[in-house]
DNA sequence: CTGAAAGCGCTTACAG
DNA sequence: CTGAAAGCGCTTACAG
């Protein structure tokens, strides 16, 4: 059996109270006794049930963390800033990957619940979800919009799709066309379609967006794109909402003996530790990652510790153009 | 304030025994009272708090799960699968990120301890830390060995250098070296150095290896590769121990003016999803990612349900080469 | 400086 | 079929 409280008070001849305090730091206790228990609970090998105390508490130090999936880098890597910001403050992490499906993410978010986490850090697509199962649980979304109460934290997706399609644009591209997620999805990623259609406008050509599903759905994706490279043949500079899809596009031209970057020139979008080493030649925009966590983190804290107001409803972070070789 | 069971008694006008009860649908319950504390339990939006439950049942359902990072793909998918699989059973994963790092893993072993935990799932490389926390907690291994009361999953890693080695012999490589994590690091990985250095000696061949440090360190291990493009010019085949090392090499033989795969073969080992996405011409030893994760569950919830003995010590899974342009 | 008592929200024998 | 009581392992007023 797991030593408990009681078996530590035994040990070392006082009563639990007295363990409590000094396992809390809290009271006074006289440096004889606080050595005493200490040898105790060393000799046991005791460690306190955080169950216990959080349920007397009402404070679990549990974060849950809503996401489509790890499997995708984006995903993969803030998940680990996340985590790790977390840890530093002493916070652990619930993993959720939802894929997206508005059914596991209700199951998720009632676990969570059930779990007393103080806080939820939501990067999923389906909006509505929290709306009712929010009892006043702290939450922060990241890149998706879910209610007005709910603050938002990305990137700056209006100006990465300016980035991105002006640089197409100072390349020469003359038919550039945008592969990003269905637009029933309202997340600001959609900005980058609207900075996309903007500049095109702008420069009097006509914006084309095919719509792609984003989970790795790879074959669905690369139908989308072989259609898109058979509707409009002169293509030849392609904005992709992710740097996956940029890969998919890059080798459907491979295969179709289309040079890049001279005859089409390819721009990606969030450059990832991962996408940086193993496509090393793509231009792409890089999304600050470890600043997205820090700064979702912050505002959940602020949230938990009951600070409203304080935080800004909407947190966009800056990207970078990182030039490549595909443009 | 969060309705507890009691609260859903009083309305339904019966005992919080009778709550429970229904709860957990356990013993007889008339159909008349079991409505009517459903209907308290949805009109006061009432969840059962885990906390509690746990406390009193001592089974937490929590899952730790310890890797080096989710941002390595190898990580993030594997952890999309363990959580995954974990949610289908009514697990929930509590996530750490050791980086490798002794001092954050031992951290960990002792949160995961706090929380109660029902079993401990690492991937993660140092030894020794579960020797003395582990006081009878469930514990599977992937990848890496403990100690021999610690089950270990992982796939087949000869095979798989085996594999490598003679793919790259069999397209006519004379000078190959070999890329892989420091001897110290007592993992099955290490047994792909063993199968491409006996592959190698039976070929008659002097089998080289460089050691390269595996957490995303990208600089550090771009200096070994240059150092051993200096030492051995003529190299012409090379077997990295993952996909993202083998991506370093081939851009700097790209740098270089190094022709893949004329004058020099490259064969990965992973052959995650992003790998294949992202570089999808690369020759790669794909690893049973989902299988890995489903083993480890599979013997875990044995050693959970006391089920001792029963579980392999060492599993092995299936590799399989997965042939690009690279070789 | 230290301890006995009550309580966090649940569950399960034990009665009835 | 239903309820009162005790307890899971901890903590915190309240006394002393």
């Amino acid at each position: 059996m797991k030593p408990k409280i009681e078996d530590v008070a035994k040990l070392a001849g006082v009563s639990p109270t007295t363990v409590s305090r000094v396992l809390n730091n809290r009271g006074y206790i006289s440096q004889k006794t606080k050595d005493n228990v200490q040898k105790a609970m060393n000799e046991l090998n005791y460690f306190p049930n955080d169950l216990a105390r959080s349920l007397f508490n009402k404070r679990t130090y549990l974060i849950g963390l809503i996401l489509p999936t790890t499997s995708n880098p984006f995903f993969g890597e803030l998940t680990f800033h996340i985590e790790n910001i977390c840890a530093s403050l002493g916070y652990k992490v619930l993993l959720c990957n939802s894929l997206n499906r508005i059914d596991k993410e209700e199951q998720y978010a009632e676990m969570l619940m059930r779990n007393q986490v103080d806080g939820i850090i939501v990067g999923t697509h389906n909006q509505g979800t929290f709306h009712y199962h929010k009892q006043n649980l702290p939450i922060v979304a990241i890149d998706r919009y879910f209610s007005n109460t709910i603050p938002v934290v990305g990137s700056d997706n209006y100006a990465g799709g300016k980035l991105a399609t002006e640089h197409l644009l100072s390349k020469g591209c003359k038919k550039i066309i945008h592969f990003n997620a269905p637009l029933q999805i309202e997340a600001p990623g959609q900005l980058r379609r609207t900075a996309f259609e903007d500049v095109l406008k702008k420069h009097h050509m006509e914006p084309v967006t095919y719509e792609i599903e984003t989970p790795l759905g790879h074959e669905g994706q690369k139908e989308v794109i072989q259609k898109a490279f058979g509707e409009i043949p002169d293509v030849d500079g392609v904005f992709a909402s992710n740097d996956l899809i940029a890969a998919v596009v890059i080798n459907e031209a491979k295969k179709r003996g289309i040079d890049i970057p001279n005859r089409l020139k390819v721009v990606g979008y969030d450059g990832t530790e991962t996408g940086k080493i193993m496509m090393p030649q793509l231009t792409t925009i890089q999304q600050p990652i470890d600043l997205i966590a820090k700064t979702a983190i912050e505002i959940l804290r602020k949230e938990i510790d009951g600070e409203f107001g304080t935080a800004p409803y909407e947190t966009q972070l800056p990207v970078t153009l990182l030039e490549g070789k595909t443009t």
